[in-house]
DNA sequence: GAGTGTGAAATTGTTCACAGCG
DNA sequence: CGCTGTGAACAATTTCACACTC
């Protein structure tokens, strides 16, 4: 394995689910068998997963809660908090704002952005939507990791552009197309579309 | 290669998404090399993902636009229209309602459930929320075949459930967990908590 | 005994390279 | 000649199996 997949870091993050509710239930520990039930792998790739971060399970017993979630958290970049801009006020901006999730893993919002003028000056679950014209002014003043785009398809890349040269290093993106961004720029899809034609070309399988 | 790969389908909506562009740009023919740097994949692996459903390209010209948009939808399952079901009325199901991508592509909304009677009987983007109470005898009377999940996690697997119960084949789930379902139905997850963990995880290695 | 950690084997997915057609 | 279609080579990922330790 040369370098961690990115399919072991989608686990991860379902363990660091699983282990924060078997926390709750005041479990001490937890083995790979339980933690690969909840996220659909197999005790083997689980333990694979973890060993790649060093090893900390404990033979005979299983991996020890508290110190998994630490580890965890560690693992995922969740130990400092991170600032993350919305643009776009649509529907998928305001998804994720009043998102509960979205706090609780230590992301802020620190701007929300529009350039439809009707939508600027609107109170978005507590935050105020600004103009996108301001973006580069507030990220030089206040910089921030992670972007949200949110935004129609044929603005994506031009949002995703300005961002990227603005200092934003993380990418979420609901626009249906593959942006293009400089290698050390990480990026994430989300595309609803293309989610439910996964569903539809099982559901044709099926049927003929 | 013994089945179609999941990441292959992913792909092909990928390439509907732009031989639809080309087609309305007039183009007649597209290469694998146009479609493959729309969505971040090399030539040759556009022709094995679309030799697997047959060779309908013209060697040293491309796949016909017009023919190529015709088989892909056939592949996904586009055909005919899909009768889609949102339980949970939050900002995710409002989200989709009024996703414009969503009808262009033949879903049509059934009906929107929602749990909380603060809710029913609220419009949302033209339909009105109904009880959850009444999704086994609604599907009963009209049968749909996608379901949308976007109810709170602990809601979501007996929602789930229901949903099977009741005749769906496919569930769309944005609750943070793997849903254990039969093997026939097919399962599509988004998890915004899980990409921005992606996400995370990239800006700490970037960082150390 | 139960459950981790891990090389080695099996499987799955991607890229190469080139024959063959329009 | 350009570009598809595809077997064969390669690479990545998952599973297996078992030594080891608590």
């Amino acid at each position: 394995m040369r370098q961690v997949a990115s399919s072991t870091i989608r686990r991860l993050s379902l363990y660091l689910q699983f282990v924060e509710e078997v926390e709750r239930e005041g479990k001490a520990t937890v083995s790979s068998r339980e933690l690969g039930e909840r996220g659909g792998a197999t005790p083997a790739q689980v333990r694979k997963d973890l060993s790649f971060f060093g090893s900390f399970g404990k033979r005979g017993i299983g991996y020890p809660a508290a110190l998994l979630a630490a580890r965890l958290h560690d693992i995922l970049g969740l130990r400092r908090r991170h600032r993350v801009v919305l643009v776009g006020a649509g529907r998928i901006g305001s998804a994720l704002a009043s998102y509960p999730g979205f706090a609780a893993r230590g992301f802020e919002i620190a701007g929300i952005y529009d350039a439809d003028p009707e939508k600027v000056g609107r109170s978005l679950d507590g935050h105020v939507v600004r103009s996108s014209d301001r973006l580069e002014a507030d990220l030089a003043a206040q910089p921030a990791d992670i972007a949200v785009i949110g935004t129609p398809a044929v603005a994506a890349q031009e949002v995703a552009d300005r961002l990227v040269r603005a200092g934003v290093r993380a990418l979420l993106n609901f626009a249906p197309l593959k942006l293009v961004v400089p290698a050390e720029v990480a990026v994430s899809n989300v595309n609803m579309a293309l989610e439910l034609e996964v569903l539809t070309f099982a559901l044709s399988r099926w049927r003929g």
